[in-house]
DNA sequence: GTCTCTGCAAACGTTTTGCAAGTAG
DNA sequence: CTACTTGCAAAACGTTTGCAGAGAC
Protein backbone atom coordinates (compact mmCIF):
# COMPACT_ATOMS: atom_id res chain seq x y z
CA UNK A 1 0.00 0.00 0.00
CA UNK A 2 1.75 3.08 -1.47
CA UNK A 3 -0.08 5.64 0.97
CA UNK A 4 -0.23 6.05 4.86
CA UNK A 5 -3.84 3.63 5.81
CA UNK A 6 -4.20 5.91 8.55
CA UNK A 7 -4.18 8.85 6.10
CA UNK A 8 -7.33 7.23 3.78
CA UNK A 9 -9.11 6.19 7.15
CA UNK A 10 -9.07 9.07 8.35
CA UNK A 11 -10.05 10.91 4.69
CA UNK A 12 -13.41 8.64 4.91
CA UNK A 13 -14.18 8.84 8.64
CA UNK A 14 -14.03 12.75 7.79
CA UNK A 15 -16.56 12.47 5.09
CA UNK A 16 -19.01 9.60 7.53
CA UNK A 17 -18.23 6.83 5.42
CA UNK A 18 -17.40 3.29 6.72
CA UNK A 19 -13.68 2.96 6.35
CA UNK A 20 -14.03 -0.97 5.04
CA UNK A 21 -10.95 -2.40 3.36
CA UNK A 22 -12.51 -2.31 0.38
CA UNK A 23 -12.77 1.21 0.42
CA UNK A 24 -9.40 1.99 1.66
CA UNK A 25 -7.85 -0.14 -1.62
CA UNK A 26 -9.98 1.97 -3.90
CA UNK A 27 -8.92 5.21 -2.21
CA UNK A 28 -5.17 4.14 -2.26
CA UNK A 29 -5.55 2.94 -5.67
CA UNK A 30 -6.72 6.20 -7.48
CA UNK A 31 -4.22 8.68 -4.87
CA UNK A 32 -1.38 6.00 -6.37
CA UNK A 33 -2.47 5.45 -10.02
CA UNK A 34 -3.01 9.44 -9.67
CA UNK A 35 -3.36 9.94 -13.64
CA UNK A 36 -7.53 9.70 -13.82
CA UNK A 37 -7.83 6.27 -13.58
CA UNK A 38 -10.66 4.02 -15.57
CA UNK A 39 -12.54 1.68 -13.18
CA UNK A 40 -10.74 -0.81 -14.56
CA UNK A 41 -7.60 0.63 -13.71
CA UNK A 42 -8.26 0.65 -10.59
CA UNK A 43 -9.96 -3.03 -10.52
CA UNK A 44 -6.47 -4.41 -12.11
CA UNK A 45 -4.43 -2.32 -9.11
CA UNK A 46 -6.48 -3.02 -6.17
CA UNK A 47 -7.25 -6.40 -6.91
CA UNK A 48 -3.13 -6.99 -6.27
CA UNK A 49 -4.37 -7.01 -2.68
CA UNK A 50 -7.86 -8.12 -2.67
CA UNK A 51 -8.22 -10.42 -5.74
CA UNK A 52 -12.01 -11.45 -4.24
CA UNK A 53 -13.11 -7.61 -4.90
CA UNK A 54 -16.13 -7.50 -7.47
CA UNK A 55 -16.41 -4.89 -9.98
CA UNK A 56 -20.21 -3.99 -8.36
CA UNK A 57 -18.30 -2.66 -5.32
CA UNK A 58 -15.81 -0.50 -7.53
CA UNK A 59 -18.58 1.10 -9.24
CA UNK A 60 -20.58 1.63 -5.92
CA UNK A 61 -17.72 2.15 -4.13
CA UNK A 62 -16.47 5.25 -6.69
CA UNK A 63 -20.49 6.67 -6.60
CA UNK A 64 -20.42 6.71 -3.38
CA UNK A 65 -17.37 9.13 -3.21
CA UNK A 66 -18.30 11.27 -6.06
CA UNK A 67 -21.46 11.84 -3.79
CA UNK A 68 -19.64 12.60 -0.83
CA UNK A 69 -16.81 14.81 -2.81
CA UNK A 70 -14.00 12.73 -2.20
CA UNK A 71 -13.21 12.50 -5.80
CA UNK A 72 -14.26 13.64 -8.96
CA UNK A 73 -15.66 11.67 -12.20
CA UNK A 74 -13.99 13.49 -15.47
CA UNK A 75 -15.74 12.27 -18.77
CA UNK A 76 -13.35 11.57 -21.50
CA UNK A 77 -13.79 12.12 -25.20
CA UNK A 78 -13.74 8.28 -25.77
CA UNK A 79 -16.69 6.73 -23.85
CA UNK A 80 -15.29 5.79 -20.85
CA UNK A 81 -15.63 7.33 -17.39
CA UNK A 82 -12.25 8.15 -15.68
CA UNK A 83 -11.92 9.31 -11.60
CA UNK A 84 -9.82 12.22 -10.32
CA UNK A 85 -8.75 12.39 -6.88
CA UNK A 86 -7.18 15.96 -6.92
CA UNK A 87 -10.04 18.12 -5.95
CA UNK A 88 -8.58 21.47 -6.34
CA UNK A 89 -9.38 23.37 -9.83
CA UNK A 90 -7.56 22.30 -12.75
CA UNK A 91 -7.91 21.82 -16.21
CA UNK A 92 -7.12 19.28 -18.23
CA UNK A 93 -4.36 17.99 -21.51
CA UNK A 94 -5.61 15.85 -23.76
CA UNK A 95 -2.67 13.79 -25.30
CA UNK A 96 -4.37 12.82 -28.42
CA UNK A 97 -1.78 10.31 -29.71
CA UNK A 98 -1.57 8.46 -26.16
CA UNK A 99 -5.11 9.26 -24.79
CA UNK A 100 -3.14 10.50 -21.12
CA UNK A 101 -4.58 13.04 -19.95
CA UNK A 102 -2.39 15.51 -17.41
CA UNK A 103 -3.39 18.32 -15.42
CA UNK A 104 -2.48 21.59 -16.11
CA UNK A 105 -2.99 24.66 -13.39
CA UNK A 106 -2.12 28.19 -14.00
CA UNK A 107 -3.27 31.09 -11.52
CA UNK A 108 -2.56 33.59 -14.07
CA UNK A 109 -5.09 31.74 -16.96
CA UNK A 110 -7.91 31.28 -14.18
CA UNK A 111 -8.12 35.00 -13.19
CA UNK A 112 -7.87 36.42 -17.08
CA UNK A 113 -11.17 33.78 -17.34
CA UNK A 114 -12.42 35.23 -14.02
CA UNK A 115 -12.21 38.82 -15.36
CA UNK A 116 -13.17 37.98 -18.71
CA UNK A 117 -16.20 36.36 -17.45
CA UNK A 118 -17.08 39.21 -15.24
CA UNK A 119 -17.19 41.86 -18.11
CA UNK A 120 -18.73 39.52 -20.63
CA UNK A 121 -21.86 37.91 -18.62
CA UNK A 122 -23.54 35.88 -20.77
CA UNK A 123 -27.35 36.69 -21.07
CA UNK A 124 -29.99 34.35 -18.83
CA UNK A 125 -26.74 31.82 -17.96
CA UNK A 126 -24.99 32.00 -14.46
CA UNK A 127 -21.28 30.74 -14.52
CA UNK A 128 -20.46 27.92 -12.17
CA UNK A 129 -16.82 26.85 -13.63
CA UNK A 130 -15.05 26.94 -16.90
CA UNK A 131 -12.88 24.10 -17.37
CA UNK A 132 -10.42 24.55 -20.52
CA UNK A 133 -10.17 21.24 -22.13
CA UNK A 134 -6.41 21.20 -24.31
CA UNK A 135 -5.99 19.19 -26.77
CA UNK A 136 -2.75 18.62 -28.64
CA UNK A 137 0.45 16.25 -28.36
CA UNK A 138 3.90 15.69 -26.56
CA UNK A 139 6.53 17.46 -28.71
CA UNK A 140 9.19 16.02 -26.74
CA UNK A 141 10.56 13.52 -29.22
CA UNK A 142 10.06 14.90 -32.46
CA UNK A 143 10.09 12.89 -35.70
CA UNK B 1 -37.27 17.52 -45.37
CA UNK B 2 -35.94 20.93 -43.57
CA UNK B 3 -32.65 21.43 -45.41
CA UNK B 4 -32.63 21.66 -49.64
CA UNK B 5 -31.71 17.67 -50.53
CA UNK B 6 -29.07 19.17 -53.42
CA UNK B 7 -27.43 20.78 -50.58
CA UNK B 8 -27.03 17.85 -48.62
CA UNK B 9 -26.08 15.31 -51.26
CA UNK B 10 -23.64 17.74 -52.83
CA UNK B 11 -21.91 17.57 -49.06
CA UNK B 12 -21.71 14.22 -49.05
CA UNK B 13 -20.27 13.98 -52.65
CA UNK B 14 -17.74 16.59 -52.05
CA UNK B 15 -16.09 14.19 -48.67
CA UNK B 16 -16.19 11.16 -51.25
CA UNK B 17 -19.44 9.77 -49.66
CA UNK B 18 -22.49 8.18 -51.73
CA UNK B 19 -25.62 10.48 -51.42
CA UNK B 20 -27.80 7.26 -50.15
CA UNK B 21 -30.92 8.44 -48.74
CA UNK B 22 -30.42 7.48 -45.48
CA UNK B 23 -27.33 8.87 -45.00
CA UNK B 24 -29.09 12.21 -46.36
CA UNK B 25 -31.53 12.02 -43.99
CA UNK B 26 -28.93 11.65 -41.18
CA UNK B 27 -26.82 14.36 -42.02
CA UNK B 28 -30.25 16.61 -42.13
CA UNK B 29 -31.23 15.02 -38.78
CA UNK B 30 -27.80 16.33 -37.30
CA UNK B 31 -28.68 19.84 -39.33
CA UNK B 32 -32.63 20.12 -38.28
CA UNK B 33 -31.75 18.90 -34.40
CA UNK B 34 -29.11 21.35 -34.40
CA UNK B 35 -28.37 21.12 -30.72
CA UNK B 36 -25.91 18.42 -30.22
CA UNK B 37 -27.96 15.35 -30.60
CA UNK B 38 -28.17 11.75 -29.30
CA UNK B 39 -27.74 8.79 -31.57
CA UNK B 40 -31.00 7.97 -30.27
CA UNK B 41 -32.77 11.38 -31.13
CA UNK B 42 -31.09 11.08 -34.92
CA UNK B 43 -33.20 7.71 -34.68
CA UNK B 44 -36.23 8.73 -33.71
CA UNK B 45 -35.96 12.31 -36.24
CA UNK B 46 -35.06 9.84 -39.07
CA UNK B 47 -37.50 7.16 -38.77
CA UNK B 48 -40.62 9.52 -38.95
CA UNK B 49 -39.51 9.32 -43.09
CA UNK B 50 -37.18 6.05 -42.61
CA UNK B 51 -39.59 3.87 -40.38
CA UNK B 52 -37.06 0.63 -41.43
CA UNK B 53 -33.50 2.35 -40.68
CA UNK B 54 -31.83 0.35 -38.29
CA UNK B 55 -29.73 1.46 -35.13
CA UNK B 56 -26.37 0.02 -36.49
CA UNK B 57 -26.80 2.18 -40.13
CA UNK B 58 -27.09 4.96 -37.81
CA UNK B 59 -24.12 3.98 -35.98
CA UNK B 60 -21.82 3.36 -39.06
CA UNK B 61 -22.73 6.39 -40.51
CA UNK B 62 -22.56 8.68 -37.63
CA UNK B 63 -19.45 7.28 -37.94
CA UNK B 64 -18.21 7.66 -41.08
CA UNK B 65 -19.25 11.18 -41.11
CA UNK B 66 -16.85 11.79 -38.24
CA UNK B 67 -14.07 10.22 -39.45
CA UNK B 68 -14.58 12.16 -42.74
CA UNK B 69 -15.01 15.45 -40.84
CA UNK B 70 -18.37 15.69 -41.72
CA UNK B 71 -19.95 16.07 -38.31
CA UNK B 72 -17.84 16.07 -34.75
CA UNK B 73 -18.66 13.95 -31.76
CA UNK B 74 -18.96 15.36 -27.96
CA UNK B 75 -18.39 13.48 -25.16
CA UNK B 76 -20.40 14.93 -22.32
CA UNK B 77 -20.60 14.29 -19.01
CA UNK B 78 -23.32 11.70 -18.74
CA UNK B 79 -21.91 8.72 -20.57
CA UNK B 80 -23.99 9.41 -24.56
CA UNK B 81 -22.08 10.79 -27.05
CA UNK B 82 -23.38 13.54 -28.90
CA UNK B 83 -22.87 14.79 -32.29
CA UNK B 84 -22.34 18.24 -33.74
CA UNK B 85 -22.66 20.10 -37.28
CA UNK B 86 -21.34 22.70 -36.99
CA UNK B 87 -17.25 22.42 -37.67
CA UNK B 88 -16.34 26.31 -36.90
CA UNK B 89 -14.22 26.06 -33.22
CA UNK B 90 -16.51 26.83 -30.46
CA UNK B 91 -16.74 26.37 -26.60
CA UNK B 92 -19.76 24.40 -25.00
CA UNK B 93 -21.97 25.68 -22.52
CA UNK B 94 -23.16 22.55 -20.27
CA UNK B 95 -26.89 23.72 -18.36
CA UNK B 96 -26.72 21.29 -15.62
CA UNK B 97 -30.01 21.16 -14.14
CA UNK B 98 -31.54 20.87 -17.76
CA UNK B 99 -28.95 18.57 -19.31
CA UNK B 100 -28.57 20.94 -22.53
CA UNK B 101 -25.23 21.68 -23.87
CA UNK B 102 -25.52 24.94 -26.36
CA UNK B 103 -22.63 26.66 -28.47
CA UNK B 104 -20.44 29.70 -26.90
CA UNK B 105 -18.49 31.51 -29.47
CA UNK B 106 -16.49 34.52 -28.58
CA UNK B 107 -13.59 36.20 -30.74
CA UNK B 108 -12.45 37.96 -28.59
CA UNK B 109 -11.80 34.91 -25.83
CA UNK B 110 -10.19 33.05 -28.60
CA UNK B 111 -8.28 36.11 -29.48
CA UNK B 112 -7.38 35.94 -25.40
CA UNK B 113 -6.49 32.49 -25.09
CA UNK B 114 -4.56 32.76 -27.91
CA UNK B 115 -2.10 35.29 -27.40
CA UNK B 116 -1.87 33.55 -23.55
CA UNK B 117 -0.74 30.25 -24.57
CA UNK B 118 1.48 31.79 -27.16
CA UNK B 119 3.15 33.18 -24.01
CA UNK B 120 3.24 30.26 -21.54
CA UNK B 121 4.04 27.74 -23.91
CA UNK B 122 3.38 24.33 -22.18
CA UNK B 123 6.67 22.30 -22.15
CA UNK B 124 7.29 19.16 -24.35
CA UNK B 125 3.20 19.59 -25.24
CA UNK B 126 1.76 20.98 -28.65
CA UNK B 127 -1.33 22.32 -28.29
CA UNK B 128 -3.60 21.88 -31.19
CA UNK B 129 -7.00 23.58 -30.21
CA UNK B 130 -7.96 24.76 -26.64
CA UNK B 131 -12.05 23.99 -25.77
CA UNK B 132 -13.62 25.50 -22.87
CA UNK B 133 -16.62 24.13 -20.87
CA UNK B 134 -18.72 26.14 -19.20
CA UNK B 135 -21.01 24.73 -16.16
CA UNK B 136 -23.27 26.36 -14.55
CA UNK B 137 -27.58 26.94 -15.03
CA UNK B 138 -30.15 29.33 -16.76
CA UNK B 139 -31.13 31.89 -14.74
CA UNK B 140 -33.81 33.65 -17.24
CA UNK B 141 -36.59 32.08 -14.42
CA UNK B 142 -35.14 32.97 -10.74
CA UNK B 143 -36.99 31.20 -8.09
C1' DG C 1 -27.18 -4.92 17.36
C1' DT C 2 -27.87 -1.98 13.73
C1' DC C 3 -27.16 -0.14 9.57
C1' DT C 4 -24.25 -0.02 5.86
C1' DC C 5 -21.32 -2.41 2.79
C1' DT C 6 -19.83 -6.40 -0.07
C1' DG C 7 -20.04 -10.05 -3.59
C1' DC C 8 -22.42 -12.17 -7.04
C1' DA C 9 -25.04 -12.59 -11.00
C1' DA C 10 -28.30 -10.86 -13.78
C1' DA C 11 -29.81 -6.86 -16.42
C1' DC C 12 -29.24 -2.49 -18.56
C1' DG C 13 -28.42 1.01 -22.28
C1' DT C 14 -25.34 2.29 -25.70
C1' DT C 15 -22.45 1.10 -29.23
C1' DT C 16 -20.08 -2.37 -32.31
C1' DT C 17 -19.77 -6.31 -35.25
C1' DG C 18 -20.45 -9.95 -39.03
C1' DC C 19 -22.72 -11.12 -42.75
C1' DA C 20 -25.91 -11.55 -46.61
C1' DA C 21 -28.65 -8.78 -49.61
C1' DG C 22 -29.24 -4.26 -51.77
C1' DT C 23 -27.82 -0.10 -54.31
C1' DA C 24 -25.17 4.24 -55.77
C1' DG C 25 -21.87 5.55 -58.91
C1' DC D 1 -20.37 -4.19 -62.72
C1' DT D 2 -18.16 -3.34 -58.50
C1' DA D 3 -17.37 -1.53 -54.30
C1' DC D 4 -19.61 0.41 -50.74
C1' DT D 5 -23.79 0.58 -47.92
C1' DT D 6 -27.80 -1.33 -45.51
C1' DG D 7 -30.57 -4.16 -42.26
C1' DC D 8 -30.68 -7.47 -38.99
C1' DA D 9 -29.47 -9.92 -35.07
C1' DA D 10 -26.12 -11.12 -31.99
C1' DA D 11 -22.73 -9.63 -28.98
C1' DA D 12 -19.60 -6.50 -26.74
C1' DC D 13 -18.84 -2.99 -23.59
C1' DG D 14 -19.06 -0.21 -19.45
C1' DT D 15 -22.04 0.37 -15.88
C1' DT D 16 -26.10 -0.43 -12.65
C1' DT D 17 -29.14 -3.13 -9.86
C1' DG D 18 -31.25 -6.44 -6.35
C1' DC D 19 -30.55 -9.25 -2.92
C1' DA D 20 -28.63 -12.20 0.75
C1' DG D 21 -24.85 -12.53 3.71
C1' DA D 22 -20.87 -10.11 6.03
C1' DG D 23 -18.70 -6.56 8.61
C1' DA D 24 -17.85 -1.68 10.62
C1' DC D 25 -19.07 1.08 14.26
Amino acid sequence: MAIHQQLLQQKLSEKGLKATPQRIAILDAIYTLNNHPTAEQITDFVRAAHPTISIGTIYKTLDTFVKKNVIHKVSTPDEVMRYDGILTPHHHLYHTDSNVITDYVNEELDELLKTFFEKHAIEGYEINSVKLNIYGNSNEHPK
